[in-house]
RNA sequence: GCCAGAGUAGCUCAGUGGUAGAGCAGAGGACUCAUAAGCCUUUGGUCGGCGGUUCAAAUCCGCCCUCUGGCACCA
């Protein structure tokens, strides 16, 4: 059995809408999957909610619903989130559900039978109005800020995960391995655990937090939040039953900056070294979206909400905004005026335009369908050429992550071919009766329409909605994989395209 | 404070030793199949600052300045 590559994003937490951040991650995660998929790999992509924990019943009372009320109103958001934004993942898991609170359950017993988990004392303040422990160094000044109210030092009982018994084991790890992506942020882990970690508290007394799942060997508490959900990515795909092996271990758990540490590259590794699980091959860590304020969105009349945005202007213009304008790992502004500008340079006049050009040319001008190329000019060979070399530089790019790069690299060959037509001028040779004239206007059809189909076909796991319609167009079925794909050919021969299509249009 | 990232044309960025680049925006032009799109030409920068190494530095070294993020639980 061939091993999936398997994919997750970070389980969304669930007291709140959708935002562009969850969109990024979704998109970001999504494209990986896509190419992966385009390449011939098996993918198995994960993404789901988070649903336990202090901020969901804070939340909930808030609206006056019971947690189960709001998660139950949250979840159909990120589902609906992910099929607006043509998001491909084969499973969305919520943490209430049983194949996930069973296996967290047995998890928890495995290591408390390990001697991993113990139970002592804890000391501290706490904030009534936050309901959450405060800590020492937050006071300023000796006295709490204002925000969280009465501040009451209280002592109770919990559990305790072993991190620091790990602890030498991991920093070892991370000298050996390359675990993170980008490996600066690797770097931001190891200096993290110069300081020696506490053990975890993994547990909240019921009486305190009851939304969350009970610990096997003693009801009176519930999991911390964290802990819960980290083991999403294992739950649901069968830990502890055959097929686990299948899918694990992960290949790649894409996260924000943020939850990098400690919950991902400190909590998560020794969670499953504790369980004797092996690690994920990699976590590849994003940067974040600033938004730059409301003023932007308001002026523009479009907010910066990836379901506004997705039906203004289609969810393929934004996942390619958010792919081609972001730099993985780095921080970016999204701006309307910056989606405008990529909307109309790259996907309206470049991209759109030319499609628009190619089957408003064909249709006029073909009337047994494309023809074959039988004209071999400087033109034609510098086509070839530039993409020969594009090819080669976005399967590059694609493995490396250089999502923006190879973008780049796809459209320079777009405006190649736009370029190449002026260069041709079809529109010119039509109205010639030479047989030599008509060649050169079959030819260029041809190259124009190949050269459409490779661009669309390389774009794929960036905008799947865009190019299925640009393939079907040109006839031809979306493929499985890229396998043959990207060699020029004829395979459009003898095709009559559809009608002329505005696939961007330009805004009012 | 510590760590990291970033400081290059109006904007977004590429560029790790050899005469400053791209895209967008701006300006001009020829064309007209097309979403007034595309194509050609073009304005524009003392490469954050100071010093050093070198025949030669945006690029290496040192010091400094500014912005952003992280430093125990918010994509």
């Amino acid at each position: 059995m061939k091993k999936k590559f398997f994919i997750t994003t970070a389980i969304d937490y669930a007291n709140g809408r959708p935002h562009l951040g969850h969109a990024y991650e979704k998109v970001l995660t999504d494209v990986v999957a896509r190419y992966r998929r385009m390449t011939g790999d098996e993918v198995h992509f994960l993404t789901g909610i988070d649903e336990h924990g202090q901020k969901v019943t804070q939340t909930a009372k808030a609206q006056g619903k019971s947690p189960e009320e709001l998660t139950n109103e949250v979840a159909p958001l990120f589902v609906d989130l992910c099929k607006t934004l043509l998001i491909s993942n084969d499973d969305f898991i919520r943490t209430s559900e049983t194949r996930h609170t069973d296996v967290v359950r047995s998890i928890l017993q495995d290591l408390h039978d390990r001697g991993d988990i113990y139970k002592a004392r804890y000391n501290g303040y706490y904030s009534v109005r936050q309901e959450q422990f405060v800590l020492e160094k937050e006071r300023v000044n000796g006295e709490w800020p204002e925000i969280y109210g009465e501040v009451v030092e209280i002592e109770e009982e919990n559990y305790f995960f072993r991190l620091g018994k790990y602890q030498d084991w991991l920093v070892s790890f991370l000298r050996e391995n390359e675990f993170v992506f980008p490996l600066f942020r690797q770097k931001q882990v190891t200096e993290f655990l110069k300081e020696p970690v506490n053990d975890l508290c993994i547990s909240r007394p019921v009486e305190r937090l009851s939304w969350g799942i009970r610990l096997p060997f003693d009801e009176d508490f519930v999991t911390y939040v964290w802990f819960d959900a980290l083991i999403n990515y294992i739950s649901a795909v069968g830990y502890g039953t055959e097929r686990f092996g299948e899918y694990w271990p992960c290949d790649y758990h894409v996260i924000g900056k943020d939850i990098l540490v400690p919950a991902h590259a400190v909590y998560w590794p020794i969670m499953l070294k504790a369980i004797g699980v092996p690690l994920p091959k990699s976590l590849l860590v994003h940067g974040w979206w600033h938004t730059g304020g409301a003023k932007l969105s308001k002026s523009s009349g479009v907010s910066i909400d990836p379901f506004e945005i997705s039906k203004a202007f289609g969810p393929d213009a934004l996942r390619f905004f958010l792919t081609r304008e972001m730099n993985v790992g780095q921080d970016s502004d999204f701006t309307m005026e910056l989606f405008l500008s990529r909307y109309n340079a790259d996907l309206a006049n470049n991209y759109g335009n030319l499609v628009n050009r190619l089957l408003n040319l064909s249709g006029r001008h073909l009337k047994d369908g494309l023809a074959a190329a039988t004209v071999d000019g400087d033109p034609e060979h510098e086509v070839r050429a530039l993409w020969e070399k594009t090819r080669e530089d976005i399967l590059r790019l694609y493995e490396g992550f250089q999502f923006h790069t190879a973008l780049e690299r796809i459209f320079q060959f777009i405006t190649a071919l736009n370029r190449y037509a002026e260069i041709r001028a079809p529109w010119k040779l039509a109205k010639s009766d030479n047989p030599d004239d008509r060649a050169v206007l079959e030819t260029s059809l041809a190259v124009i329409a190949e050269g459409v189909r490779l661009a669309t076909v390389a774009v794929i796991p960036v905008m799947p909605g865009v190019a299925e319609r640009v393939l079907g167009l040109l006839r031809e079925e979306v493929p499985p994989t890229w396998e043959g794909q990207f060699d020029w050919g004829n395979r459009l021969e003898g095709r009559t395209f559809g009608e002329r299509a505005i696939l961007f249009p330009r805004p009012g």
